[in-house]
RNA sequence: GGGGUGAUAGCUCAAUGGUAGAGCAGUUGCCUUUUAAGCAAUUGGUUCUGGGUUCGAAUCCCAGUCGCCCCA
């Protein structure tokens, strides 16, 4: 409505429109008497007239001695009035009951619940504090006590507003459901959706316990570069970015590894990076163009040596952060079980049992291409004989790996970085780990043999030389200690942990198209 | 990239091609231990955008934007 219009411009003239904007163009006579249809202007109000009354709530600071479950923790029974303390949070609920009032605070543990009395506080706090909104962050000191209704509550003596909202919260009840909207305004559904909130937060307490238990075992963190000029370590388009002054095009990693491997050669006998890395590909339930990727790598150790320091994060993870070592997986109904030692198990025993086939890897391509389309996939009869076998693999055998399951000895042309087998060099000293028919960690024997491994390169990127990382082989020349090595996929593991449905859900601000949301003017 | 599906008040959702409604939130009044507090009154709409069909479109058709699901 164009009258709103005018009215919140009066209210702002300081925020200064600018010029020729409409609510400059308005007549006093246009001036409109309600606004209370307007939650924006109504709040834009009230702080107008705080300033007006010579406070800014954008410049105060309060003393916090709990957090909310903190000062849950401090009430003593049966004592009522006996703990003084001073928290501070947003209000996400108001319940006026007219010269008193019962208001929930939220910040970083939880909701408390504050109690306000007209005779306690005063006649012109009371009245301050009935001109609140929802959303508005206050910081407020007085006693613990327990409510009639036995909710530990701090009987408020004095109250500050810290933080006005100018924009309301959503629905109470409901919270925000809009996927749209929970993603572009995550701090929204943090607000309203306590879900949303535990299994984000469970994120950060995860990546702590894993870092944690890396530190106790003598792991070095180290930070290496996004910006490369050869985006290598795994297979995987790449973004392309632009360097101004170097006049050069460079690319976003696609994986730590081969910088960490450096790190190897360099001495650091213990490494592992926690970062972000980046590919170009499409998005889905399970895939965001970036994600994290956590790299360890672990001199005189091998394959087998990262099967026991996997189940070492992940006991951490169970003790550290869960409290269990069992957690429901959702798509299967089934309890996963990280106790006890995890099933190991042949790539090629996998495939020879599921396609009833002992000879499978004797089979010709066409064979293969023919059991596997009789299997129900669909088979690029471009593909190399190993792709097949591997599409049987994934479509057929990964999902059904529920329980944690290391499936070994994968065959060389899956990984060009992993030294082969002793005595078999048609196979890799490799694991891939799956859990919840999920790829959650691929680990290797690391190669270190810098020709073997010019050799893999060359075979795997074909005529384009150029995507072989020189630089990487040089380094190896120098002589790299045989080590193992491992990645996990820690937005995976998160979807596993906190049951979540999509990559989505457990990553704070998931990429989305541009979106037309933003904040106007204050005229709108 | 292909197929499907959705977008209506700040939020959650209704609405036979015929005056766009409800709950919460907001506004006003009452209420000094509430629990989605309660009672009374009440404000609020570019029905995603742009075309088209029609006497008349939230609704039907076309194109686009953004989200979600499935497939590649």
């Amino acid at each position: 409505m164009r009258c709103n219009c005018f009215v919140r411009s009066a209210l702002t003239f300081h925020l200064r429109p600018p010029p020729g904007h409409p609510s400059l163009r308005r007549s006093m006579s246009d001036l409109p008497e309600d606004i209370s249809h307007d939650q924006y202007a109504v709040r834009l109000k009230k702080l107008t007239d705080l300033r007006a009354a010579g406070s800014d709530p954008f410049r105060a600071a309060v003393e916090q001695t709990h957090f909310s479950a903190e000062a849950l923790a401090a009430y003593v029974d049966g004592q009522d009035n006996t703990v003084p303390v001073k928290v501070a949070g947003r209000l996400v609920v108001i319940r006026d009951m007219g010269k008193s009032h019962f208001v929930k605070i939220l910040d970083q543990q939880g909701q408390l619940q504050l109690y306000l009395k007209k005779d306690v506080v005063g006649d012109e706090d009371y009245a301050a504090f009935k001109k609140l909104d929802l959303g508005d962050i206050i910081g407020a000191s007085g006693p613990l006590f327990k409510s009639k209704t036995g909710e530990i509550t701090v009987r408020v003596e004095k109250y500050t507003l810290v933080a006005k909202a100018l924009r309301p919260l959503p629905e109470k009840w409901h919270g925000l459901t809009d996927a749209e909207q929970v993603y572009r305004q995550r701090y929204l559904d943090l607000i309203v959706n306590p879900e949303s909130r535990a299994r984000l937060m469970l994120r950060s307490r995860i990546v702590a316990s894993l870092r944690h238990t890396l530190a106790a075992r003598k792991f070095l963190e180290v930070e290496t570069p996004v910006l490369e000029n050869v985006a290598g370590g795994a297979a995987a388009r790449p973004f392309v970015t632009h360097h101004n002054a170097l006049g050069v095009d460079f690319f976003l990693r696609i994986a730590l590894e081969l910088r960490l491997k450096r790190l190897l050669v360099g001495g650091y006998d213990r490494v592992f990076e926690l970062g972000r890395i980046f590919r170009n590909e499409g998005i889905s339930r399970k895939h965001n163009p970036e994600f994290t990727m956590l790299e360890v790598y672990q001199a005189y150790s091998d394959f087998r040596g990262m099967m026991e320091l996997v189940q070492a994060l992940f006991a951490g993870v169970c003790r550290d952060v869960l409290g269990t070592t069992g957690i429901k997986h959702a798509a299967s109904g089934q309890v996963i079980n990280f106790a006890g030692e995890w099933r190991e198990a042949k790539y090629r025993d996998l495939i020879r049992t599921e396609t009833a086939d002992p000879d499978w890897f004797k089979r010709s391509k066409a064979e293969k291409i023919a059991r596997a389309e009789k299997l129900g996939l669909t088979v690029d009869p471009k593909w190399e004989d190993f792709e097949v076998t591997n599409e049987i693999f994934s479509k057929k055998i990964e999902p059904t790996l529920i329980q944690p399951t290391f499936v070994t000895h994968l065959p060389k042309e899956l990984c060009p970085l992993a030294k082969f087998t002793p005595g078999d060099d048609s196979t890799l000293d490799v694991f891939e780990l799956i859990i919840g028919g999920m790829e959650i960690a691929p680990a290797y024997s690391e190669q270190n043999d810098p020709l073997v491994q010019r050799e893999m390169f060359e075979k795997q990127v074909g005529a384009d030389q150029q995507k072989i990382d020189t630089d990487f082989l040089l380094a190896l020349e120098h002589g790299m200690p045989p080590a193992g090595g491992m990645g996990v996929g820690i937005d995976r593991l998160c979807i596993l942990l906190t049951g979540a449905e999509s990559i989505r859900d457990v990553i704070l601000f998931p990429s989305l198209r541009p979106g037309h949301a933003g904040a106007a003017a204050p005229q709108v």
